[in-house]
Formats: structure tokens, sequence, C-alpha cells
DNA sequence: ACTGGCACTCGCACGGACGGAGTGCCAGTC
DNA sequence: GACTGGCACTCCGTCCGTGCGAGTGCCAGT
């Protein structure tokens, strides 16, 4: 019907002059700045009916109008698309990213790029360990009956850990240790890999039962333990310019990024295939991020994610430029980490 | 004298009050809470006078004085001892880092516990690579042409970069290298590293020369560049509490902090043995750090530093507490990497 | 050298008035 | 039936004037 899909662009023109200008947006205003091709009287009927269905609200009586949470969403799902980014912010990317040293390098830049492009605070996790093979294990003997387990990754991800034995540790010992366990473990998936600790044991040689006991404890720990699962945060200070829209207070929302349960948000979403993820105010199950808005996706080499990245905002961010650019992040780190 | 040993127990509390109650204190309240001897037009005379010499200011006419970075200054050299930590706050500090898994989670866990004691934000360095020793040094082949360069370093540093081979490398050459790199460089110290590369060219068996000039070169670079020193940063929840001594913006301090400018305060201390050192308002160079304050201290085994951490906070802040808790932590973590 | 008293200065909180933006509703028009 | 112009109303934000309280500087007295 053509009312409808007035009221829906009046939400869009509502949305957009909200977001950029940051007051609730008159009828009267949005007659003059868009082409509705109908006078502020009308609009105010879409308004009220807009209101009456929970997308838009008053902050009191007599004030313009503010989008809903539910407002939002509606004008994400089916308002907007994707802005294209501009060549230069393209360019900037591809600056930005290459030239990376190795993985701790490229997460870093990633989210100093992300902040940049959307002046937003920027989340990046680590690959997921689970996701990524073993290229190499490598054991270091520190002390006599110490031993550095070192685990390196197909996507160049590092994991070290010290192995207490239950005896004295011999030089060739060592050397066979690693070469039985680099047979056993190499191109194996990491979730695959705990399985083959038993395996491990049963076909050692006898003089390095023990042995491999203790060290097979600690990888099967390495292994699984998602816990450990790192985060890189940066653009916090993008927070203050929008601090505004925070009612003042920005401590939970830090106090939240620091306790990084947003990681939360970012991990839950892996299995979608490539498709930005939004979730609008308090469709964040977390208190502390009701009056913001996490725009997320999965990255990673081909089909399978190693990670999420995206950003944290305001519920008034601008989503269509947003969502561009995490997708486009994401995809050009996908592409950087399936290259080393 | 007697006047000027009072002025100084009036600047002392002047310090104090304000520090605790955010309040420009007055001639009246100050004979009130602390046992001067004095009434407070007595006070005030001394007030001018600490004044005139630039230790306090007001804000307005007729407020209270309210401390200048001089007068902080003044306060944390002569004034203040550091208040020692309480029981708990000890067990803390215990409780916190013991149980660390690698070097990653004691620096981590480190910036974390000094945020909370402190109730400002904490910054560590990572160890300074040149400062530590070569433990082990690990090739792996990732392709034919192409290792990957692990140097772990005594503090339980990993660092890794790839290395670009002019041509495919044999397997056997590989372990022959391995063997090679760490009879020559097992145990030396970083700094001195770079300068045995030479030697090994020379004494490394021909079919070996081209290989080993290639990792030689990516090692070099490996233990020379020191733009790589990352740091640890947390507890920014932190400044929103405290955010009125910022006039209200956060923005540059945060954006300082990502810079990691704030890094090269803390770098630039490193040689004094153990002594905190804190850095007030303009005393700090950079102009986002003119309402700060910086408390540091570098922390190593034995007589060296391996690095530094410390507090950013605003120039009001609990100075022999902030400079007590600085140190018992770094204390604590040289310990703990003289261990591991 | 210190003290009590006193006049003075300001900043700040409170409160009323005002203007403006925006709304809802209604009668009129195409 | 959908849209429009007009109108009365509501309410927020701002401005301004006032009063109060805290604090000071100075001075005369002990």
């Amino acid at each position: 019907m053509a009312h409808d899909d007035r009221r829906l662009q009046v939400l869009r023109a509502i949305v957009q002059d909200y977001v950029s200008t940051n007051d609730p947006v008159g009828s009267k205003a949005l007659a003059e700045r868009h082409d509705l091709g109908v006078s502020p009287a009308t609009i105010r009927n879409d308004m009220a009916v807009l209101e009456e269905q929970g997308y838009i609200t008053q902050p009191h009586t007599s004030a313009g109008r503010v989008p809903t949470d539910k407002g939002y969403r509606l004008f994400v799902d089916r308002l907007s698309g994707l802005k294209p980014l501009s060549v230069a912010e393209r360019r900037a990317i591809e600056r930005f990213l290459d030239g990376a040293l190795d993985l701790h390098d490229i997460l870093s830049r990633t989210v100093r790029l992300l902040a940049q492009l959307t002046h937003q605070v920027a989340v990046v996790q680590y690959p997921t360990l689970s996701r990524s093979a073993v290229r190499h294990l490598e054991v270091v003997q520190v002390a006599t009956a110490r031993l550095l387990l070192v685990l390196i990754t197909d996507t160049g991800r590092v994991e070290q850990r010290l192995v207490e034995c239950p005896a004295d540790v011999d030089r060739d010992d060592v050397a066979e240790l690693r070469a039985l366990l680099n047979q056993t473990f190499a191109g194996a998936k990491l979730a695959d890999a705990a399985g083959l600790v038993p395996d491990l044991l049963e076909t050692a040689p006898p003089q390095l039962r023990r042995l491999v006991a203790a060290v097979g404890a600690v990888l099967v720990e390495t292994l699984v333990e998602p816990g450990e699962d790192r985060l890189v945060v940066g653009g916090t200070a993008n927070l203050a310019r929008v601090a505004v829209d925070f009612s003042g207070s920005l401590r939970p929302l830090l106090e939240a990024l620091e306790e990084q349960v947003v990681v939360l948000r970012l991990i839950s979403e892996v299995d979608t295939g490539g498709a930005v993820l939004v979730r609008i105010g308090e469709e964040n199950a977390h208190e502390a991020l009701s009056g913001a808005s996490v725009v997320s996706v999965g990255y990673g080499s081909g089909d399978h994610a190693l990670g999420g990245l995206g950003i944290v905002g305001p519920t008034r961010m601008d989503y269509p430029m947003n969502m561009a650019a995490v997708r486009a992040v994401a995809r050009y780190v996908g592409q950087l980490l399936a290259e080393s």
C-alpha cells in the first residue's frame, strides 16, 4: 500500500537525520530535508502510527521523534543496504594492513583500522585455536625437569606452556618426543588433536610414556581451553566523542569491554556464512550494552570462520557505513591470514 | 624555622584533603580536620605565602586552595613517604599473580591487578628484548623455501618471523641450522647477539652459507628492532570515575594511551635502580597528559630492568598509595619472571 | 607572631519568565 | 478517503535575578 511504503520512508528519514544530527527530528524538518512529497501534517500522522507501532518514540511530549531499538532494527533489516566504501577507504584498508609482520601485528593493525574507519570502538578476536591446524610442535628443555611446549598453528598463532616433568629428562628423549609429537599432530585440526592423545600414549616407546603423559595432559589443556581466547580492543577514545549517547556514563561500557564479555557476542555468530550481524541496544543481553550496538562478522579463510571482529558503538550509529566497513575489513583480514 | 615547617604541614594537609574530597580546601576546614595548633587566620597567612611561591592556587577568588603541579611535586619529594600496603593488598598481589600460565598471562594479570589496586589506568611494558637472553631458537620449515624462525627468551617472550629463503631448503639443513643457531646464541644477551651473526657466517659449513645469511638478516632485524615493544593497558574504565578531573574531556588522554606514547615516559627511566618515578602534570612533555600524572618504575630480575610498568591518573591522586602499589607489584613481577 | 572580627567577593543553586519547537486535532480541499 | 493548513497546547531549554554560603584579605588587638 502507498501508506505503508511512505511510512517506511519516513522512518528511514528519521533514522538518517537523527544519526547525523543527534537531535530528535520533527515533522517540519523532515519535510524540508527529504523529498517525501507530502506536508508536515501528513508526516505527523505517519509518525503517530510509527510511534504506536513502537518504531519511534518521543523523549518528551512535544519534542521530535527518536528511533527505538525496534526502529533501528527495521531500518537495518529492510531500509538500508551496505553503503559502498569509497575508493579512499578501500585503499586505506590495503595500505594499513599490508606489510604486517606477524599475527599480532595483523590484528592490532586491524583494530586500529576499524576504529579509524568507523570512529567506533573496534574489537578483534584472535583466531580460534580449534578451527586452525597444527603446523608445528616444538619442545624446548628449559631445566632438567621442565619443558616448554610451543604450539604453532597454521594461522600463525603461537601458544606456549610450561610442562613440569615427573623426573629429569634426557636430551635424546626430547628430540624423540618432538619427532613423535609432530608426526602425530602435524596438519591435524586442533579440534581433533585432543582426541589423538590417547593413541599417542599407546604408540609411544615405553621409556617415553611418562613424559608423553605429562606433555599430553598440558597439550589437551591447551587445545580445548577456549578461555584464553584473546581480544584486541582499540579506539576507546572514540567513545569520548559520543559520550552523550550513553547518558554521560561510559563506565559500564568500558568495564564490559575490559571484562571482554563482548567477545561472547562476537563468538556466537561465527557459523553464519559471512553475513554481518547487528545487535541493537537491548538485543545485547548484557546490561552494560543496553545503549550500544554491536556490528560484527566472522573472518576466516575460505569456508570456515577463524574468529570474529566488529565494532561497538551507540545505537545511534551509521549502520550502513559501519556494516560495510566491518565486512570489508573482515574479508581483507581473511585473505591475509590465508596467505601467511 | 618554625614557620617554614608549619607551612609545609599546611601544604601537606591541603594535598591530602584535596585528594580525598576533590573540593578546594579552605582555611577553616583545614584547621578543623588537622591538628595544626593554629587558627584559621594564621593558616590563611601561610596559604597566601604558599600561593605566592606557586605551590597552591585558587580556582577563583574566594574559593579554597588547590595544589599546583609544583605543590604536588614538593609533596611527593619531601612530604610523603610510601604508604605501606595493607596485608589484604599484599595478599591480593600474590593471589592475583600466582598461577599465571605464560608471559602474556602474567602481564595481563599484572595490569588488571595494578588497575584494581590503584583505581587508575595501568600500563605494563613487555620485557625489552635487548635486556633478556636467548633461551632457544627454533626453525620450522613451513614451505619448501620458507622458514619460520621462533625466538624464545629467558623472560618467556616468544618472537616469530617468516624467512624467505633464496632456494629450496633441505630437511637436514634445517636440523643443522637449528643446532648451529642454538650453539651460537644460547644464553647470549639479545643486545650482544646481533654482533655474533658475522661470526656465525664465517664458521657455518659452506652448504649452509646462503641459508644462514637469510636467517641471520631476519634475526638481526628481530633483535635490534625495538619498535615492537608492546604495551598492555588496562583499567581505562577507572578514567570514567575521575572524568571530572580532566575538565570533562577524556579524549586526548585515551588517544595518548592508544598511541602508546606513554611508553616513552615509562622507558626513559629504566636505568634508575628501582626508584619509583613520578611525573606530574606539565612535567609530562606530552600535551594530552598535562592534567595527568604518571607513576612508574622499572621491573626486572636482579640488577637490570626488563621493562617499565606504572599507572596514569589525574594529578589529583593518592601518590603515597599509588607509588607503594606500583613498587610492590613491580617487585613481585620481577621475582615471577626470574623464576620462570 | 598569632588571633578574632569584619567587610567583601564570587560561585552556585534556586526559581520564575520567556521563547521556540513540535505536537495533536480539526475543519476544509482535491 | 487522503492530504493540507491552521491553531491551541505542551513542555523543554535558556536566561536572568536573587540569596546564600564559603572563603578570603586585612586590620587592630593581645
